[in-house]
Formats: C-alpha cells, structure tokens, sequence
DNA sequence: CAGCGCATTGATGTATACATGACATCGGAA
DNA sequence: TTCCGATGTCATGTATACATCAATGCGCTG
C-alpha cells in the first residue's frame, strides 16, 4: 500500500528488522517512539519533521501521521504555535499513570467476576500462573528470568484485560499503557539488581493468584481491590528505583521521566 | 498557518460558524464528527475519503488527519485493508462507557480528597453547586431549565476532573468523554419529556453535593464510591431511553447505538 | 451452468510543491 | 547602548500528483 515515488534507493537508513512488511507510517512510528523513549531525543525539545525526515528516512507525510499519533498517546504534545515537542514526565505522573492503570485493571477484573468468564480463559489464567510460579520459584540469576517472567507476566495482564469482554474498556486501558512506564512490568529489570527482587516477584504472583481466585469465586470488590493494590507494587519499585540513576536506566521510557521535577 | 493553493473560491460547503478561524483539520474533525454524530453517516458505513472531500470542502490531508483522530477517539475503525468505517455501539458498549467514565471520575475525587484542594477550587464548586440548586428547584418547563443544567453540570464534572491535578487522568477522562453518550449530561434530555424528570435530577444534584462534601472532608473512599454510583443514574437512564426510539433521538450519537444488538 | 482467473477500476498510502504564519536576526533611531 | 521595528528565513499546514493494492465484474473453461 504505498507510493514511493522511488527517491534512488533509501539513504541507508538503519532498518530495526520488523520494519520490514509495515507500511511506512509504521515505520516511522515505531522508530520515532524509539528515539523517544531511548532519551536520544531529549524531552522538551522541538521536533522538527525534516529534521526526523532525515533521520528515519520517509517522508514528511507519514512522519507527521507519526507524530499526531504520538501526541495521542502522550508521548509528544502539540506545541501552540504549530509542530510537536517531545514531552517529560515528573515522577507523579508516573506514579499517576500506575495508579490509573490499576484502576482500570481493577473494573476490568470486577466486571469480569460480576460477569464471568469462560471455561477456556479460566484455564488459560491458570496455565499462565503456573508458569509463572516456575519462574518465581527457580533461580533468579541473570537476566534471563527476568525476562521470561515479564513476557508472562505481560500476557497475564492482557489476558485479564479482556476478562471483562468489553472492547471500551481494553481499548482504554491499552491506551494507559502506550506510556511505557506504565506497564505492568516495567520496574521489574530495576529491581532485578537488588536483593528485593525475589521477596517483590513472590508478593506480586501471590496477588495475582489471588485476584484469579477471587474472580472465579465471584467476588468482583475483592478482585478490584486486590488489583489495584497489585499495581501500587510497581509503584513501590518506581519509589525505589527513582533513588538510582542507574536503576531508572533500566525502565522502559525512564529517559522520559524528570525525577527532580522541573 | 495554511498553504491554500487557492482552489479558485471554496465550492459553497457550508460552514458551521465556529469553523471561521480554525484550521481545515479541526474543521473536517467538527464537521466529520457532526455528520457521524447525528446518523448522516450510517454506522458500519465506510468512509471513503473523496466522498468527504466532496462533502465537507476541504482536500484529503486534512480529511485524513480528521479521520485518524476520530479513529483514536473510537467513533471511526480501521478497516484492515485500509482506511475507515463509521463505528456501531451496543447497548453494552454505552453501559460500559459510562462505568469507565464513574470509575475514572471516582479516581478522581479520591485524588482529590487524598491530596486535598484550593481555597479557590473549593468556592467554584460550591458556587456551581448553587447555580445547580436553583435549576433543580425551579420550574422545569420547556427546554430552556434542561440546557441550563446541562450546562453546569457539565462545568461541574469538568471542575471535578482537573481536581486531582493530574495531567494523566485528566487526559484519560476526555478520552473516554469523547464517545458523547459517555458524557454527564448525555441523557438528562432523553429523561426531560417524561415525569422523572425532577426526581432524577434531585437525585443527581444531591450526589453531587454529597461528592464535594466527601471530597471537603478528605474522605476519599467515600468521595470515590459516591462519583460511581453518580454515574450509574446515566445508566439507568439509558436503561429507559432505550425502550423508545424517540428518547434516544435526544441522546447525543444516540444514532450510533445499535438497540438490538447486531 | 458454475467456478475460477484475470483485468480493470477505484481507492488508499506516499511523496512533494506551495503559501502562510512564526521566529530570529539585523538595522536604525532614541 | 538599548529598544523597537522590519525583513528574511524557516517550518508547518494544505493541496495535489503518483504508485500500489484491494475489490469487483467479466470472460473463459470445465
């Protein structure tokens, strides 16, 4: 779906493998939402579509369907006088960001205990537990485990995001989460460094034990309850982490974040 | 800030008077918004660009622009073999809107009640608390008393978003208020024709007194708990719109609910 | 007569040309 | 020397031209 007007043969642009089949508007998103989120462009600074023509290699027209979708998602805001500037976040925005999510995985477990869920995403709730108590449980040395648990633990929350069955609401909270800082496992590799790490992992998978259990019984206040207070261990890290400059190198968008606020 | 290459005078669309300053895309986003809003274009319809064009007298970048913001606010879909569709709600969609809408709004006054707020704050609200008094206790004859609380109960809840001064959640609320029969008032019209009127304005009127009561006293739980149930009048009043074709002809997109489920 | 394949049509995605407004710099006057 | 204004440059917003892709309809074949 595209016209490239064929301009020679792309400026030997750096092509970050899955660019490959996307369209170029994609292209130019995921690869301005990683020089965001990277910190190589600074937060506050002016972005300039030529300058970012240059630099990703597209034109100025998907550039700018980049940016309008960028600043939906909050990475980038609208400058008054026309263009976009990269945008900083304080620590309670952070902390914010967290505390919405919880409150949106919150209503979504409550509606899906209030209305219940099928045989197969029970089942699947549990398969995920269980792996997930395998890694918990095993030896936490090198990044490897770390790893494993947050691409488990980030589809047990997108499994309990769609509990509910309600497009709205999922729709929502993905839009939480496009702020990268606020997803669920996104203190983890900061902590994964201090002694915490395995007390941390334990709490966190004993809630979510907890929260499947309540939703199977029905107890949809509980399941709220216990999710958002699942998400206020993030939190917690967050409190930690923000002590390290070091530590908030590790968390996704951390670059973004001012932790003396301006 | 435009480059009208000067199609030799406009083709005589209309323009709905706000339209004057604006830029063509905020315009094509009004007028788009307006024509899906009110049933023109039919839910599941797909929007073809030229046809807009034609329609709404702008070129098709802006028109683009148009439609990838709708697109992210909800009231339009990709297709997936590219471009758009005008987007059906159900019943259950609308309910879960308005949940979402209570459960942020709730979050809110928490924040609010936890962190505490302005002398400043605190008078706007009691003010409009007045104002709001007046209307409920004074005749509600004709149109004109239902606007009014509108109104206000509009800036009311608007107040009541940026209460817990968080960037964040005041952004996530718009979001969801984006989807027009998500918004406080959405109903009140659909309910001003039949004998509840009064009562159900009482009722909404002393929630709203008992919010800013909580949120005074610092009793968050209470202040959040209070804002959810407030958003549930919406939903019943819904619950009774739904059964006449001609209330929902007063709820705002009430033409992109689809009663009987597809 | 039905099913499959191909061509044609129309649309979208992309690139670029152009006009207008904002900002910075430079010159002049007080 | 400082402040104000004018001018020039640059960047954005808009319009349009072009290339590619999806869908549809027609014709051919079994």
């Amino acid at each position: 779906m595209a016209g490239t007007a064929s301009p020679e043969a792309a400026p030997e642009t750096v092509r970050p493998r899955e660019d490959r089949g996307a369209s170029q508007s994609v292209r130019a998103q995921l690869a301005l939402r990683e020089l965001l989120l990277s910190g190589e462009i600074a937060p506050g600074a002016r972005l300039s579509e030529l300058a970012i023509v240059e630099r990703i290699g597209v034109s100025r027209t998907p550039v700018r369907a980049a940016l309008t979708l960028l600043a939906e998602e909050g990475l980038v805001e609208p400058i008054p006088s026309g263009g976009f500037a990269a945008r900083a976040f304080s620590e309670q925005d952070v902390r914010d960001s967290i505390e919405l999510r919880g409150t949106l995985e919150g209503l979504a477990v409550r509606l899906a205990a209030e209305r219940g869920i099928s045989a197969l995403a029970a089942r699947t709730l549990q398969d995920l537990l269980a792996r997930l108590d395998e890694v918990v449980a095993g030896p936490l040395a090198g990044p490897d485990a770390f790893e494993r648990y947050i691409a488990l633990n980030a589809e047990w929350h997108r499994e309990i995001t769609g509990l509910a069955g309600s497009r709205v609401v999922e729709r929502q909270i993905e839009r939480v989460m496009a702020l990268p800082f606020a997803s669920p496992s996104a203190f983890v590799m900061a902590q994964a460094q201090t002694g915490e790490a395995r007390r941390i992992l334990t709490l966190a998978q004993d809630q979510h034990h907890a929260v499947v259990e309540a939703i199977l019984q029905r107890e949809g206040a509980r399941a709220e309850a216990l999710m958002r207070e699942h998400s206020r261990l993030a939190s917690r890290n967050l409190a930690n982490a923000a002590r390290s400059r070091q530590a908030m190198a590790q968390v996704p968008g951390g670059a973004l974040i001012r932790l003396r606020p301006v």
